[in-house]
DNA sequence: TCTGAACCTTCCAATCATGGTAAGGTCAAG
DNA sequence: CTTGACCTTACCATGATTGGAAGGTTCAGA
């Protein structure tokens, strides 16, 4: 046998955690819930994650970076490891996700605007009189 | 005595909850968490509400709508009710809400512009290759 | 007066993603 | 052989809200 250079072939959870970016409690949880498949075992029952694991889970927490819910990654996924997905399935899922994000954005923007106004009216100083309560008690 | 005219004095919760576009559900749980004082009861044990309940409802309505947490809305109506608190204080609790809101628009703003790259690259047609997939799997 | 609808009550549970704790097993290094 | 860093499972907590179940009350109409 030649000695030849080899990558890490096992990881244990917590250096799976290191390397995807996704806590340990949080793969045991996906684990559970169906997003994962289960993991390989030692003979104690530690968990075991390889290459390819990883790259799973490193899909997993891009996905949530962006924000998508985990039934959402859950098909995500799904189209991921189907070949043959057309490419427009995935485009209506991360459309609709679009969407929902800009919705919220444009919600957290009008309460934004509308507490700015509250604050910018409002002196901040000692005294008692307050245009951001008058306005919540008003609406 | 003379007639006059007076308004409604006591409200059942469901009516409080028309006025105030806050659920039934919401209303008692919001007296459970302490939020609320108890509210005044009939004899069967029903609650009942008056037009000083109704304005403290509709003040939690608004603060809730501009996106206070439960535990800062009890702060704000322990500041309403104080009739000597410096607006500093309000004006700091408002202040401290409005860099949360800002923070988290910034959030949804990065997921919105990278999710919205993607979605842009990708044909979205009958044929696989994706590039929203490529890209969550690379990263 | 009976009946049924529309209220009301409390309690318990689920959502979603995540964090924390406790009580214990495993493993490598000193 | 002990120590400390890891791992295991199991359970509970968060925050805001919603839902249901099981039961009591009120009120209008027949």
């Amino acid at each position: 046998m030649y000695a030849e250079w080899t990558r890490k072939e096992w990881f244990t959870i917590g250096e799976a955690a290191m390397e995807s970016g996704i806590t340990a409690k949080m793969i045991r949880h996906y684990e559970q819930v169906g997003l994962l498949p289960e993991a390989n075992r030692t003979d104690a029952g530690y968990r075991l994650y390889n290459d390819r694991d990883l790259h799973l889970l490193r899909f997993i927490r891009h996905s949530r970076d962006l924000g998508f819910s985990i039934k959402q990654i859950e098909e995500l996924l799904g189209l991921w490891q189907d070949k043959s997905r057309p490419s427009r399935e995935v485009k209506k899922l991360a459309q609709s996700h679009l969407n929902a994000l800009e919705l919220k954005i444009r919600e957290l923007n009008a309460m934004k605007a509308e507490l700015e106004r509250l604050v910018h009216c409002c002196k901040g100083d000692s005294r008692p009189d307050c245009p951001i309560l008058e306005g919540l008690a008003a609406g």
